[in-house]
DNA sequence: AGTGCATGAGACATTCTTGTCTTATGTGAG
DNA sequence: CTCACATAAGACAAGAATGTCTCATGCACT
């Protein structure tokens, strides 16, 4: 039977985050499989996380698409992109904080091809008069990546409710916490 | 001469955020010292570790002590909060990041402390009727962080202005992208 | 100059992590 | 039932990181 590699990712994904200085041993144990079996499945250390960077940005960029970005208004695009990028939010917390892989240029590409078009979505919405201009689009795009991953955070140590994940960052991003007069 | 222990602290904190797997070398080089004067400021990696989150909560509690969140309006306490964290920011991040230490309740308890702090002050925002009510406190807090931390990380990558960090997190914030009608 | 002190550089043993291998167990297909 | 295959468990060596030590250098102070 074939281990499931991305179930293997999404435990190792969801342990980095946490602590990054896990050993191979650890994170085995945390996708409920023998250090062996992880090692056949991941040729070493550096395998592994590459296989979490490709996933990550893989399921990213799919979830991109599934958005449909460019369709209606930008404020409904940010809220289709915020539900479709939920379920991916672990691997997004990961790609965010390990910077150190960045430094593969491959790698960066992948990286820089959903931050532009994240980047053009806010762009869209502020020349359509729908957003301020006061807050570059590069901002607003880091932002989003903080509040994501402050979220699933949130929503992993229990100090938030699932269900509420969509609607809070969706909510604070577009709306802030000053009440509207 | 006594060396700089909130230098090195600044410079482990930059480095360890970027890269949690640096080695006590790696630390010491970025702090510009030998592995030697490293070790003896610092009896290990794990009493490094300690110092940085003793050093970064004591800030950051320092931070919370001149902003005077009780006083004027929450708008503006919040002003004054990341106008004060903004020097501490690379600390902040890495206390996020690092989730990995507040399995020692000593330091838990640290942090707990910053958390109600900032978590009261958003509390009293919604009582004064300045803030929304439909975001829980406890999330506004998660996403200051959050915020905090994408800037901090902006700000080094040079993605944005330095100047730009109080201005971009606190619009964000309080306001949201969208466009007062 | 001379003294005291902290540092930088490097050697060294120890410990941890990694990567590879072997063996036994369990499971599914024929 | 038997065979083929994948896995768990553990042994093992190689390599990396750590922690400790020594020694020489540089700098401040007298």
């Amino acid at each position: 039977m074939a281990v499931d590699r991305e179930h293997i990712l999404r435990a190792a994904a969801a342990l980095l985050t946490r602590k990054a200085t896990s050993t191979m041993d650890e994170v085995a144990k945390a996708a409920g499989i023998s250090r062996a079996t992880l090692h056949r499945q991941f040729a070493g250390r550096d395998a592994l996380i590459k296989a979490l960077e490709e996933l990550g940005l893989r399921q990213l960029g799919a979830a991109l698409d599934a958005a449909r970005l460019d369709e209606g208004t930008a404020a409904d695009a940010v809220r289709r992109l915020v539900a479709e990028v939920e379920p991916v939010a672990g691997f997004l917390a990961f790609l965010v904080t390990e910077n150190q892989l960045f430094e593969a240029d491959e790698m960066n590409e992948g990286w820089n091809r959903i931050d532009d078009r994240i980047t053009a979505l806010f762009r869209r919405g502020q020349e359509s008069g729908e957003f301020r201009i006061d807050l570059s689009p590069v901002w607003l795009t880091e932002a989003l990546y903080g509040l994501v991953g402050s979220g699933a955070w949130s929503v992993q140590d229990g100090r938030v409710a699932a269900k509420d994940f969509q609607f809070m960052i969706v909510e604070l991003l577009l709306g802030g916490v000053r009440r509207s007069a």
